[in-house]
DNA sequence: TCGAAAAATTGAAGCGTTTCAATAGAACAA
DNA sequence: TTGTTCTATTGAAACGCTTCAATTTTTCGA
């Protein structure tokens, strides 16, 4: 059926309905207690029988400012992600403003196109976390008058704020942990170094083993993703090895990676968890605690780094004069369970 | 540092700097086989020295459309609903369309104030899974004009188009297995009825149940949320009865209530599963396998449906007048693994 | 009842694009 | 050279809203 599609009523439309001018119409949409009460009814009326929804377009270019914010996050599918940007909602919720989600995926070319995306649409300002290259990324936006946070990841306060988890420490705790327990062969699986968080994680592992005086080793096997799949396979090549070979213990850059290691170590092949390898995982997801062997990790606050990154970029956005740029690090924390102590 | 903000620069100085007319930056922005290629040499030297970015909002108020889709899910944090909107994105930048997220964390208020965002921007169009009142919303949003697609809900075709898993199977093939294990007293566990998922699915259940014949029965354990935390508590409730009273076979309506269950079965109490009881979850997540008892599961594709909703909805938006809506129902897949079937 | 002050309403201007009819310029044949 | 046909460029109009100075209506005290 080729129903011509009728245009959307305008706020014209609406004022010629009611009877009254352009003007009110906009007035009772923003600022209702200037209207007669009276007037509001009729206006109000007539955009119920009109079906009118606000063009926020040209409301947008009019005002020149939106009550959007964008949020790009490295993989939505990771609950760390999820959680993250829940928090960045209901932030934002509270200085009334709603944040619309971009997933880059770990790709640079998605991340490209999100924030383009948001920058043409003038969305208040940007939460990221980047995929790498942080400060070109974020100078530029910030050279074009975009205001951007950046969470997950560290940047100097020259450049903007950020909030992120001190990674380096995280990655000594884990390893730490795993020296207490005795295991002296150690394997930090993840990748790729190209992310911060992994390489920071790596530092603070390398670290402390370095520290630690003993005659420990840690290696690392390099992964291409942070992903259960990407930790099957590498836990399938493991087990397949002369257990000669095997590490103790293994610290995996994130849960996801653990995850897969478990699914790997329990299944195909019969290795023990913890007594033959110990594991550890980084975020500490909901299903960490569920998992095959309940995942010790390292728990990062995930929806309040998102919440604070949303408060600052409300405060950058409000007090354009005042603002100071700042970075926050919080510290993880330690959570030990079956996957690194028999119990 | 009280700097005023500059305005960002305009098509017009654009124009300026390079020495043509604004037609002509147009042009090279939409039309750059309009142009002599040296005039689009100096427009984008131009707009590289001002670091001029369109302004969508001006675009899309004189193009009238967007290149933009909306979608707005129930619960980002479950992993059936992040597959699902990266089938749709990755769907979308095949139609050369952007998505952008919202999530409705199950909240009317929520969808509303998304769906009305969405509407405000002009998206081209909306896919959504809703929380309730399915037809009402669809309804309303046609009537005033916006193109959506239902997704993991069906609705009737006079309506619009819908894709969804047949629950009711689903719950029919959860039940069946676990009869077929020799299970009797089957519990449904999952809520609220006004998810019409999970009403489905306990629809299929209690069929299941009453076709067979046998002496088998089925019970209902509400839930408010259908998340860890719920699932949980239930299983708490259960192991702290009297063994007597436990059933010997839950259907969790999905995999993050069974993931809970597992979690209170392992730990709090020692409740064995498959033996005391065995466990079957919906959705098979990628971490179902991973659980600590391996989850049988029900299988959806997740990512397909988000991709089909999209293809769909673009294919309205595209051809408008030859677009017939289809309602496209995928069957879902029984998973077997160590919660229902002792190895 | 009248006039002044307050409250309510009006409508034109302008936000930054795209579009398109009009104009200018280039290329070529006669 | 002149006319003809392309190709390239121009710039005014319009999209739907918010803003704000100007105008009209209402309220209220005397």
């Amino acid at each position: 059926m080729p129903t011509a599609k009728k245009p959307r009523p305008s706020i014209q439309d609406v004022a010629r309905l009611a009877g009254v001018s352009l003007g009110t119409v906009s007035n009772v949409l923003n600022n209702p207690d200037r209207v007669k009460p009276d007037t509001v009814g009729k206006v109000a009326k007539a955009i119920d029988q009109l079906g009118f929804v606000r063009n926020d377009a040209a409301r947008q270019l009019k005002a020149g400012r939106s009550k959007t914010l964008g949020l790009v996050v490295l993989d939505i599918a990771n609950p760390f992600f999820s959680s993250l940007a829940r928090g960045a909602e209901d932030a934002a919720a509270d200085g009334n403003y709603s944040v619309i989600l971009g997933n880059s995926s770990d790709e640079v070319e998605r991340e490209t196109r999100y924030v383009s995306l948001f920058e043409e649409q003038r969305v208040g300002g940007i939460v990221i976390s980047p995929v790498d290259g942080v400060s070109e990324t974020v100078t530029s936006l910030r050279s074009r008058g975009t205001n951007v946070v950046v969470v997950d990841r560290h940047i100097d306060s020259s450049i903007g704020c950020s909030i992120s988890v001190d990674d380096v420490a995280g990655g000594r705790m884990a390893v730490e942990h795993l020296l207490a327990q005795g295991k002296t062969k150690i394997a930090f699986v993840g990748g790729p170094l190209d992310f911060q968080q992994v390489a920071d994680r790596l530092a603070g592992a390398t670290d402390a083993v370095k520290v630690s005086g003993s005659k420990a080793t840690i290696k690392h096997i390099k992964t291409k993703a942070l992903s259960v799949l990407a930790g099957r396979q590498v836990g399938e090549a493991i087990a397949g090895s002369p257990k000669s070979q095997w590490p103790d213990a293994i610290f995996a850059a994130n849960d996801l990676l653990a995850v897969g290691l478990l699914q790997a170590f329990m299944f195909g092949a019969q290795v023990s968890v913890p007594a033959d390898i110990a594991v550890i995982g980084y975020d500490d997801i909901a299903f960490a605690e569920a998992a095959i062997v309940p995942l010790s990790s390292i728990r990062q606050p995930a929806a309040l780094l998102g919440a604070t990154a949303v408060e600052m970029l409300v405060d950058e956005i409000s007090n354009p004069s005042t603002h100071k740029h700042r970075q926050i690090t919080f510290q993880p924390e330690l959570v030990v369970r079956g996957s690194t102590q028999a119990s």
